[in-house]
DNA sequence: TATTGTTATACTCTATAACTATA
DNA sequence: TATAGTTATAGAGTATAACAATA
C-alpha cells in the first residue's frame, strides 16, 4: 500500500543524481519493476491488498473482516447450511471455519443448530441480532464498494467484475 | 480453489430435492452468494488465489514463490538497491524481507554487499548463478502468464493489466 | 469405510516493537 | 534524533493430519 500510494504522487524527482557508481541511490519512484509489469498476478495482488485494507478500515467500527463478512452473507442467504457446505462454497478450510464460527457465535451473530437429519452436522443460522447486524454490515460494505469505484472508475469496476465472474 | 473449479463443472444436479424443510440439503452449486456477487474484492481475492496457486505450481520445480520472484526481479533490474528500497517498492515489511533475503542468500542467488557510502545499509546484487537462475524463472513465469491468458482470455488479461496499472 | 466437526501442528504472511550500529 | 538492518512476538491465514461421533 505504502508503495502504491507513493507511486501515485510522481514528481520530477530533483534529488541528488551525483555519480556514486555501483552504490548510487535510487528514488523509490524510479525503481523499475522489469518483468513484474507484465504479470497480472502482481497487479492483482497489489490491488487485492488495497481493497482488503479499505474494507477492513471501512468496517473497522463494527470489527468485521472480509472473510467474516463472506461467511455471514452466505449464511444469511442460505440458512441451514452445514459447515462443510459453507467451507466448500467459500473455499475456506473446514478447520479454519471452526474458529471463524466460534468467534461469530461468541459475538451472538450466528448459531449452530444440531441437524436432525444428520447428527454429525450443524445447521448454521443468523441470530436475530445477527440479521440486524448484517444489514448494517452490508450498508458499510456498499460504502467500501463505492471507494473501489472511486479508485478505479465505475466502468473499470464493472468490467473487472465481468472478467472475474468465473472465479466467484 | 476447490469451490471455483467445482463451480466450473456445473451440471443439472439431479440429486435429492425432497422437502426436508429447514434442514434441507444444498448442492454446492446452488448456494447463493447474495451481496458477495457485487463485491469486486471477493472476485479479486478468489482470482488472486487461483493465480498464485498456478504460479507456485508452474515454478514448483525451481521452488520459487511469487514474493521471491518479485524480489529477484527487482534486484536484477536495479542492482545495488538497499533492503529498505526493495521493501518499499514491493510493499513488503522490511522485517519480512530480512528472512526472504536470508533464504535467497543461502541458495546463493543473491548477495548482500556492505555499502561504502552508508555503512548501515546493504547493496543487493544477484550472484552469477542468480542471474542465470532468474532467466529460467522468467521463462517459467511467462509460461504461468500464458495459463492466465488461457483462463480469462487474451483481451481480458490485457484489459485487467490496464485497469490495475495504478497499483503496481 | 467415509464424512462432519473438531483439535493440533507447522508454515507463510502481516503488523509491531525493540535493539544495534550507524548517520 | 533518525534510519537500516535485525530479532522477536503475536495474529491471520493456509495446509495437513488425526480423532470422535455418526453415516
Amino acid at each position: 500500500m505504502t508503495a502504491s500510494t507513493a507511486r501515485a504522487e510522481r514528481r520530477p524527482s530533483p534529488r541528488k543524481r551525483a555519480g556514486n557508481g555501483a552504490a548510487r541511490q535510487h528514488d523509490a519512484d524510479e525503481i523499475g519493476l522489469d518483468a513484474l509489469v507484465g504479470h497480472a498476478g502482481y497487479a492483482v495482488r497489489r490491488f487485492q491488498i488495497w481493497i482488503f485494507q479499505d474494507f477492513i478500515k471501512t468496517l473497522g467500527d463494527v470489527d468485521i473482516r472480509p472473510t467474516q463478512y463472506s461467511v455471514l452473507t452466505v449464511i444469511g442467504a442460505n440458512p441451514g447450511l452445514s459447515q462443510m457446505a459453507v467451507a466448500k462454497r467459500l473455499g475456506i478450510e473446514r478447520a479454519r471455519l471452526v474458529h471463524l464460527l466460534d468467534s461469530l457465535e461468541q459475538r451472538k451473530l450466528v448459531k449452530r443448530v444440531k441437524s436432525k437429519t444428520d447428527r454429525r452436522s450443524h445447521a448454521l443460522h443468523l441470530t436475530a441480532p445477527g440479521e440486524t447486524a448484517l444489514t448494517k454490515f452490508k450498508r458499510l460494505a456498499a460504502e467500501h464498494e463505492r471507494h473501489v469505484e472511486a479508485k478505479i472508475g465505475k466502468e473499470n469496476r464493472e468490467r473487472l467484475l465481468q472478467i472475474l465472474a468465473g472465479f466467484t
